[in-house]
DNA sequence: CCGTAAGTTCAAAATCTATTGAACTATTGA
DNA sequence: TCAATAGTTCAATAGATTTTGAACTTACGG
């Protein structure tokens, strides 16, 4: 797989997006950089709870790959994030009601406090 | 894999629904499904264009189990449809989003009228 | 320059998914 | 009852995805 290179929005594939969001990993990636407010550029460490450094990388290149993540080069940190205005261009609507779906899922399986028990359980 | 089963509406997962439209035959089922206006079920069988009788059968459980669509059995025959109101109970807006997206997809790999060219490659 | 931190690369293994063909069931119509 | 139709099941295969560990690169601080 080729690690760098974004796919020009115009060229993004409703499979491969499709494809992408649904790992639940990555899934997992998606909505915690969704979560994010006011910044929302997040270093690829902050996702340790999500798997090991190398599986993280892999899938951070699939995400990168299908047009759903930018990803930036600072240093030896890389910063991710979710490329919305291009995949609203692209295919409007789609990011936000999965983005939206995934947390109701999310509210489902875990009762108390969303944000507050992710945070912990890190 | 169990193959009559439905999964009530409150336990279809968004993985696994995002999973089940993330292929491109499956992807191709749902759209043909859509497309029909008012009457909304179709026989397995007409959707031959799109892989053998196996192979189908294979896809039409997959989109069965992740809660995608409703199979009935009459005679001989299945009958499939969207399960629309569930999805969007569920995952409001989801499935709609998600058909959009795959018809201007469409529109732009097959520029001439969509409707009429799908139904002439048949 | 040295050590550490952040990620990447590669190859292997483990695991899923998709596709096929042959044999099967169940229903329908003649 | 017979043949045909519609779809399912099963086992095998081919192919793709995910996961892992060890070795690597690159940048930064001291």
């Amino acid at each position: 797989m080729s690690y760098l290179p974004h796919p020009p929005s115009d060229q993004i594939e409703l499979a491969a997006v499709l494809e992408a969001l649904s790992d639940p990993t990555r899934l997992g990636i998606v909505i915690d950089l969704a979560d994010r407010k006011t910044e929302w550029e997040a270093r690829c460490g902050e996702f340790s709870h999500l798997g090991s450094k190398t599986n993280l990388t892999y899938h951070f290149a699939k995400l990168r790959a299908a047009g759903v993540t930018h990803a930036r080069a600072e240093g030896t940190s890389r910063f991710i994030s979710l490329r919305r205005e291009d995949l609203d261009a692209r295919f409007p609507g789609l990011l936000d009601t999965v983005i939206k779906a995934a947390r109701s899922a999310a509210r489902k399986r875990e009762p108390a406090s969303g944000r507050a028990v992710r945070k912990a359980a890190r």
